[in-house]
RNA sequence: GAGGGUGUAGCUCAGCGGUAGAGCGGGGGACUGUGGAUCCCCAGGUCGCGGGUUCGAAUCCCGUCGCCCUCCCCA
C-alpha cells in the first residue's frame, strides 16, 4: 500500500471544518481592516529565502525542501509567506504606486523538520503584511487585526511583544551579549552552540544552569538606540490605549533574521499560534527602494485544535423513494426542494434510511412510497420529534 | 540531527513462545412502509516491513519504516 509521504497530511471531516472556519474568519477581519487578497506561488528561488530569513538561520540551513529543475535553477518550496510577498511587492513596484500597502495571503508552507505536535512538513498560514509605515500605528494595527481573528476563534492567548532593536544597535548588543557569553564557563551543550550562532537563545534556555549564569546578562532594553527605544514605548502606550493586554517578555527572540524592532507572539498552551514583526530593511536588502514593514502569520494547524467545529448549517433532507417506479414524481418533489439540502437515500428501503438518517444527522426524512404517488403528496418525518405530517403537491 | 514511547480487524485496544481475540463501528436478521432500545448471526486481519533465533514467533533478537512525545527550531 502507498502511504502518506511523511510530515504531510489528509484534512477531513470535522477538521477541514474547523480548518475552514479559520480561514474564512481571517479573512474576513483581515477584509474588514481593507487587506487585499494575494496568491503567491508556492515555489520561488532558493535565493529569495536564503537572503531574507538568513543563510545561517534552521530554518534555511536545514529545514527547507529545496532542489533543482530540469533547468538547473535552485528552487525552493516556501517555508514561509513573508518573503514571497515582499518579492512581489518589489516585482510591482507597489511603494510607487500607493503611500502604502496592506497585503494578506494564505495557503500551504514547507518545512524539512521532524513532525511533532502542531507541526508539520506541509502546515498552512495565513498572513498579513503593511509595508510603507514606519510610526507604531502600524504595528498596533497587525495586533489589533491578530488579537480580533483569536478572538473570534474564542480561543484564549498570551500576547507577549519585545523589541530586538534596529540595525543601529542590534548588532552592539549582540557583541556585547556574546562578549559576556564568552566569559563564562559551564552553559549546557545546545548553549555552548548557540553562544556563538544564536545568543540570544541562550536567554531562555531551560537548563537551570544556563538561567543562573545569564542572569546578569545585558538587556537588550538597555542597548535600544533612541528610536527603537521610543518606538517600543509609543507601541506600550498604543496597546494600552486600545485595551490589549500584553506582557513583555525581554528574551522573545524570532527565529528570522529580517526582524527588527517589534516582535510578537500569540501563545496558547505553550504553543506559538501566531506570530510576527517589524522588517523594516527587508525590502530594501531583497532590491526595493527601503519601506518599512510589519506583519503576522498565524498557524492553521497549531490553531484547530483550539477551537470549537462551526455549527451545522441548514437542516438536510433525505429522501426515500419507493414509489413503484414513478420517478416523475420523484422529479417534481426534488424541483421544489432545490433551495434545501437534499441527499436521495440509493435504497428503496425505508428502515434502513431512517436508520441512516439518524446517524449522519439528517433533520428530515421526505418519504416517498406508493401511497404518497397515488394520494399526491409527501410524508415529511421529523427525526428530532418523531412526528411526520403530510404534505400535498399542488 | 538527538532521546523516549509505540505499530495486532474500519476505530480503541487485549494477547507477549504453541492453531489470531474483545468492545465499538459495519453488514444481515428478529420487525415485507418507519430510526435512535433490545436480542441473534456474519464479517475473516501480509499481527507495519525485512531478516534472524526456535520443532514452532504477533509474542525473543537485529535492522528498517511510520506515528506520538521531548530537545533543537519554528506558525
Amino acid at each position: 500500500m502507498i502511504e502518506r509521504v511523511r510530515g504531510f497530511r489528509d484534512i477531513f471531516g470535522e477538521e477541514l471544518e474547523k480548518f475552514n472556519k479559520i480561514r474564512e474568519v481571517s479573512r474576513e477581519v483581515l477584509k474588514a481592516f481593507n487587506y487585499k487578497e494575494v496568491i503567491l506561488p508556492v515555489v520561488e528561488y532558493e535565493e529569495l529565502y536564503k537572503r531574507s530569513i538568513g543563510d545561517f538561520t534552521d530554518v534555511v540551513e536545514k529545514e527547507m525542501f529545496s532542489f533543482t529543475d530540469k533547468g538547473g535553477r535552485r528552487l525552493a518550496l516556501r517555508p514561509e509567506g513573508t518573503a514571497g510577498v515582499v518579492r512581489f511587492f518589489i516585482e510591482n513596484k507597489l511603494y510607487y504606486k500607493r503611500p502604502y500597502s496592506k497585503l494578506f495571503y494564505e495557503g500551504p508552507m514547507f518545512r524539512y523538520e521532524r513532525p511533532q505536535k502542531g507541526r508539520y512538513r506541509q502546515f498552512y498560514q495565513v498572513g498579513a503584511e503593511f509595508f510603507g509605515v514606519l510610526e507604531p500605528i502600524s504595528d498596533l494595527e497587525i495586533i489589533l487585526i491578530s488579537e480580533e481573528i483569536l478572538k473570534r476563534l474564542k480561543v484564549s492567548y498570551k500576547l507577549h511583544i519585545n523589541s530586538i532593536g534596529c540595525r543601529v544597535c542590534r548588532p552592539k548588543y549582540l557583541e556585547e551579549l556574546k562578549k559576556f557569553l564568552r566569559e563564562r564557563e559551564g552553559f549546557c551543550k545546545d548553549c555552548q552552540r548557540r553562544r556563538e550562532k544564536n545568543p540570544l537563545r541562550v536567554l531562555d534556555c531551560k537548563e537551570k544552569s544556563c538561567q543562573v549564569l545569564v542572569e546578569d546578562a545585558p538587556k537588550i532594553d538597555d542597548y535600544l538606540c533612541k528610536e527603537c527605544k521610543e518606538h517600543y514605548q509609543k507601541l506600550k502606550e498604543l496597546l494600552g490605549e486600545f485595551k490589549v493586554e500584553f506582557y513583555e517578555n525581554p528574551k522573545l527572540v524570532r527565529g528570522l533574521d529580517y526582524y527588527t524592532k517589534t516582535v510578537f507572539e500569540f501563545e496558547v498552551e505553550g504553543l506559538t499560534v501566531l506570530a510576527g514583526g517589524r522588517y523594516d530593511y527587508l525590502v530594501e536588502e531583497l532590491g526595493g527602494i527601503p519601506t518599512p514593514a510589519v506583519g503576522f502569520a498565524l498557524g492553521i494547524d497549531r490553531l484547530v485544535p483550539l477551537i470549537e467545529p462551526p455549527k451545522r448549517e441548514e437542516e438536510a433532507y433525505l429522501l426515500v423513494f419507493f414509489g413503484n417506479g414513478n420517478y416523475r414524481y420523484l422529479q417534481r418533489i426534488l424541483n421544489s426542494l432545490k433551495p434545501k439540502k437534499f441527499e436521495i437515500y440509493p435504497k428503496a428501503n425505508l428502515k434502513k434510511a431512517l436508520s441512516f438518517a439518524n446517524k449522519e444527522g439528517f433533520k428530515f426524512v421526505v418519504i416517498i412510497g406508493e401511497d404518497e404517488v397515488k394520494g399526491n403528496y409527501i410524508t415529511i418525518k421529523d427525526m428530532q420529534r418523531g412526528e411526520q405530517k403530510k404534505v400535498y403537491m399542488l
